[in-house]
DNA sequence: TTTATTGT
């Protein structure tokens, strides 16, 4: 094992780790040769899909230089081109997708396709303007309020982030929905290492023509003074928002000649160094995948595969 | 630069 893996179990808590099988992404995928063909007709009737004639009907892919201010269906395939990780409580917004999570009241995941263009500087974006609120699509029992957060401690940590969506005011506008929040340490977290990770997503859009991006929570096990393995996190406000321990993302990045690179992040929600390198929470992608109970990128054609983690497959 | 909060 290698001294930087060592580090980052180290980091993200070795008995959590270990409890996960550290096989290969690519074994997995080596059977799923013909994922792409069953990855429509395994779509239940989801609000977005709900019927498939009416498709034409919707105003479909925008006009060059044109910008969707809705959740069209060709948007919403566009980002979820390589899958859905779970279905639960899927809501599609006007450049994201998210999964929520009622119980926790939090996202299970968030999805985001992005490029150079959605990220570069344009001064009719105005993050300033954009503010926090509740997402009234959520059955009040399971929605997360403002007030949940107050003095709580945490920040409201943006899982799709503010930063990826700036083509339009109404696409940084919807990112800010609690929905899309967690709770994240802020100092030394959120506003730092964890920062540092979503802007080295951004950089990748120099690289690579596409970059898809996954982004949630974790609510990891350790061992205490018994010996035994328990999950605990805090909750906070009025509706006890979960606080998770960890938070992961899984990224693949697609070149122009339609190879994919992938990469899996997972980092403590905690006060992290600025000189920690990123690659220290890199982990295997079936290692999120296991933790989260969700498959990421599962129609993925692995012939188009040629890296995870940096790494030649 | 972007990430955010504090009965300021």
């Amino acid at each position: 094992m290698s001294t930087s893996k060592m580090r980052n179990i180290l980091t993200i808590g070795a008995t959590a780790i270990s409890a996960f099988y550290l096989g290969t992404y690519t074994n997995r995928l080596q059977n799923k040769d013909d994922a792409t063909e069953e990855g429509i007709c395994r779509l239940p009737g989801l609000p977005f899909f709900s019927t498939v004639s009416a498709a034409t009907l919707v105003p479909a892919t925008p006009a060059p230089g044109e910008v969707n201010l809705t959740a069209t269906p060709s948007r919403i395939s566009q980002i979820m081109k390589y899958g859905f990780p779970g279905l639960d409580h899927v809501r599609s917004h006007s450049d994201y997708v998210l999964s929520y999570d009622r119980r926790n009241r939090v996202p299970h995941w968030v999805f985001e396709h992005i490029t150079a263009d959605s990220v570069a500087k344009n001064d009719a974006v105005d993050r300033s303007k954009c503010d926090f609120r509740a997402d009234e699509s959520i059955h009040p029992y399971f929605r997360a309020q403002n007030t949940d957060y107050r003095r709580s401690g945490y920040d409201r940590g943006h899982m799709a982030a503010a930063g990826n969506h700036r083509l339009h005011q109404k696409h940084c506008d919807d990112t800010f929905l609690l929905s899309n929040m967690a709770p994240q340490v802020g100092q030394g977290f959120n506003r730092d290492s964890w920062n540092r990770l979503e802007s080295y997503v951004r950089k990748l859009t120099r690289t690579y023509a596409n970059v898809y991006v996954c982004t949630g929570p974790l609510y990891l096990p350790h061992k205490e003074d018994d010996g035994k393995m328990y999950v605990k996190y805090e909750v906070i406000g009025p509706n006890t928002v979960a606080v998770p321990t960890h938070f992961y993302k899984v990224i693949v990045s697609e070149a122009a000649d339609q190879k994919l690179h992938m990469e899996a992040y997972i980092m403590p929600n905690k006060v992290i160094s600025d000189d920690t390198p990123l690659q220290v929470f890199q982990v295997p992608p079936e290692t999120v995948e296991r933790a989260a109970g969700l498959l990421f990128f599962d129609q993925m054609n692995r012939k188009q595969l040629v890296s995870v983690n940096g790494k030649k497959v």
